[in-house]
DNA sequence: ACGAATTAGTTAGCACACTAACTAAAACGC
DNA sequence: GCGTTTTAGTTAGTGTGCTAACTAATTCGT
C-alpha cells in the first residue's frame, strides 16, 4: 500500500485520545470506589448531598440531582432505591411541593463520605499527577471548553431533558437508508 | 469562615471538568449512534472489525476486541451476540485454536459501518471544533499522557488482565529503558 | 376558577458493564 | 506422556444507564 495517513486530522485523533482515556478512567475508578462497597455513580451522589449540606441545604430534590449528575430521571430513582436500601441516603417529602422528594445523607452516609474524601485527593493526584501543574490547568481549560461546547449543542440533561418535544428538528430525519434496524 | 478557597487545587479541578466532559461526551455520543440502531459500544466492535479488515485480516478473536475495547470477556461476549442477531458480524471456529473465534463483519455490518463512516468526520468535527488546531494536538497530547498513565498503573484490561507474564519476554531486546509506550 | 399543559417521580423493559464461577482447549512442567 | 496451569469463551446474577409510558401534583391560559 502507499503511504496512508492514518491519523492525520488531529480533531479524529483527540476524539479517540479521549475515548480511550474515558475508558481507562472508568476502569480505575470503578474498583477504587467498590472499595467502599459503593459505585462511582453512587458516589456522584453522596458527594453532591455533601456540598449542599455544606451550602446549608437539608437534601435535594431527584431532578435536581439529575441535572447535576448528567442523568434522567428513572436512572436517578433507582440510584437513589439502592442508596436507600444500603442505608446511606433517605428520601423525604417535599414540604413545598408535594410531587417532589427531598435526598438527604444519613449518619451513615456522612460518615461513609468523610471517610472517602480522606483518601480521595491521594487518589486523584494518582490520576491526574502524571501532568505538571500547568499542565493540569490546560487540561482542565480544553475540558471546560469542550464540556461548555457539548452543553449547547445539545442540551443533554442540564436543562431539562423532556422539553425537547419541537417536531420541528432541522437536523437529519431519521437515516433509514438502507437498513433500519431497531423499531 | 475565612477565605475558603473552593477549588485551589488544579489536579482536582481538571478531574472533575474530565468527569463532566466524559458525561456530555456520551450523552451527545449515544444518541449519535442510536440514529444508526446502534450503540456506543457496538460501533466500537464494528469499527475495529472494520480496522482489522484494512490490515488484511479477515476477523479478530473476542478477546483481542476485549483488549482493544477496554471491556472484559463477559461483555464482549453479549456485545456480540446482540451484534450477531441483528446480523452485522458473525462468529467462526478459530482454525488454529480451537477454543477461540473469530468475529467478523457481514456484508449488512460493512455497509453500515460505511454508511456512518460517511458522517463520521463532521460530527467528530462538531465535537471537537471548538478547539483550535494547536489545542486539539494538546488536547491529545495530554489526553495520551494520562491514558498512558492509567495504563502503568492499573493494569485494566489493555495488556491483557490475565496473562500477567514473567520476565522472559522472548523480546525483552529492545530500548527498554525509558517510556516504553505499546508493545 | 377550571381544564390543559407541564413537571416530579416511578414503573416496565432493554442494553451494557462488571465479578464469580464454569467448560473446554492449549501450553507448561516434569 | 500426563497432570497442572493458563487461556478463550460463556453463563448467572447484579448495578447503572436509557426510552416509553404512567400517576400525581402544580402551573398556565383563558
Amino acid at each position: 500500500m502507499s503511504p496512508k495517513p492514518k491519523s492525520s486530522d488531529p480533531a479524529e485523533a483527540a476524539f479517540r485520545a479521549f475515548v480511550r482515556a474515558s475508558g481507562l478512567f472508568r476502569n480505575r475508578m470503578d474498583p477504587y470506589f467498590a472499595r467502599y462497597g459503593i459505585s462511582a455513580s453512587q458516589w456522584g451522589v453522596l458527594r453532591a448531598l455533601q456540598r449542599a449540606e455544606n451550602e446549608g441545604l437539608d437534601g435535594l430534590q431527584l431532578s435536581v440531582l439529575g441535572q447535576r449528575l448528567l442523568v434522567r430521571p428513572p436512572s436517578v430513582t433507582t440510584l437513589i432505591d439502592r442508596l436507600e436500601r444500603i442505608g446511606l441516603v433517605s428520601r423525604r417529602p417535599d414540604r413545598e411541593d408535594q410531587r417532589a422528594k427531598q435526598v438527604a445523607l444519613t449518619p451513615a452516609g456522612r460518615e461513609l463520605v468523610a471517610r472517602v474524601l480522606v483518601k480521595h485527593p491521594a487518589e486523584i493526584r494518582g490520576i491526574m499527577g502524571c501532568l505538571s501543574e500547568p499542565e493540569q490547568r490546560e487540561f482542565q481549560r480544553l475540558m471546560e471548553r469542550v464540556a461548555a461546547h457539548l452543553e449547547t449543542s445539545i442540551d443533554s440533561i442540564s436543562p431539562d431533558p423532556r422539553n425537547l418535544r419541537d417536531p420541528r428538528d432541522p437536523r437529519e430525519r431519521r437515516s433509514a437508508a438502507a437498513g433500519d434496524r431497531r423499531p
